[in-house]
DNA sequence: TGAAAGTGAGTGAACACTCACTTACGCTTG
DNA sequence: CAAGCGTAAGTGAGTGTTCACTCACTTTCA
């Protein structure tokens, strides 16, 4: 489970952020201290002597939080999933179309990499590791729209074709550019482009 | 530089493989073997005691033919990165249009990831790792495929905009789809779907 | 016959994790 | 409210294991 960060702090905005323990606690820092070394090294590539360092903690204040670094990752991994997956089925409930829909789901994934780049490249490098299995019941973004867009062919909003691949040639869109712009390929943010995107993701879904 | 694989194996299609050292050979093996565990686990979940067990050799014999486990896991990347600027380029050179040459390249994509889809998705995992830095110089498919937009560009082909993000949105709507096939999230090959993405990435790269 | 390929026990370093211990602190009770 | 107390948080030296890599040696073969 994420920490819960909407009990009192009036956040209500469509933020990615958030997902990690209150400020200023030590869990809080040890994880995103671990973030920032997992996002740059990768899981494996980081110590936990490099992880306590970076949260200003001894090594085995982890263990008190976490069972193993590799629940640690897990758990962050886990903390974004689910928040894509929030945002995504938030926006797609406001839509008023397909098309708005659409279009409400590229600027969420725009908006969760500018928001915060360092949590959106760990998603993205890490997909891999801990997001392939899609076992029934778990929140996953993908899967979401999928069925959306299975419900859009059905009611005529979208031409027939497999929505699993609708979905990813679609996210592709948006995706593939972020990891450009976090490898630093072009400038500006995500957001700037953000109808483009939709545009270009909503002629993939219609065209796939 | 990649083993020379088109030496006398008349080998002429644009195949993937062939990126490794002739079959058979203890070279060879290594390389595969390693690339198997490296494409599962990653390159730092892999002890090298593991590689030469895959291999069928000793641990020592790795370092008669690299200097380190690195050095082999960059070597492998090198060796498909250089491989897919080949082959793309190829393809763009043979293009009648600008039209056909994103359906070429598309059609390139997903041909290599049916064609060799351990050596696709090591690629695809490891790109963040090995494949962010593009200096000048260096082989890069999406770096030769922007420029090429740019050319459409240019001439009136391409509705102007950002090559970089053209480029990569474009390739988003074949890699996304590719990684949710490596998978298991749809059935049948790439190729099943060539057209379609290629229609999509052609639509993408017109409206981004 | 000489060089390259291959072996496998050995080495020091780094690793994730533990544990006996100290510190911090909220809660009960006189 | 002060004293006492139980629990959770935090420490950091210690532990056994695994790691990438080496090297003296043997085998292969042109």
């Amino acid at each position: 489970m994420v920490a819960k960060a909407s009990n009192s702090d009036a956040q209500d905005t469509a933020d990615v952020r958030g997902v990690t323990a209150p400020d200023g606690s030590v869990k809080a820092r040890l994880e995103r201290g671990a973030l920032n070394l997992f996002r740059e090294h990768g899981v494996d590539g980081v110590s936990t002597r490099a992880i306590a360092e970076a949260a200003g903690v001894s090594e085995g204040a982890i263990y008190k939080h976490f069972k193993s670094k590799e629940v640690l990752a897990q758990h962050l991994f886990e903390a974004i999933h689910e928040k894509l997956y929030a945002l995504v089925e938030e926006q797609l409930d406001a839509a008023e179309s397909f098309d708005d829909g659409v279009l409400r789901v590229v600027k969420t994934y725009c908006k969760a990499a500018d928001d915060d780049p360092t949590l959106f490249e760990y998603h993205l490098t890490h997909m891999f590791r801990f997001g392939v299995r899609h076992y029934p019941g778990r929140p996953d973004p993908t899967t979401l729209i999928a069925s959306r867009i299975q419900d859009a062919i059905d009611n005529g909003a979208c031409p027939p074709g497999n929505p699993e691949i609708k979905a990813a040639a679609a996210l592709g869109v948006v995706l593939q550019p972020a990891a450009h712009r976090m490898a630093g390929r072009f400038e500006g943010t995500m957001t700037d482009h953000a109808d483009q995107f939709a545009r270009a993701s909503l002629a993939t879904v219609k065209e796939t």
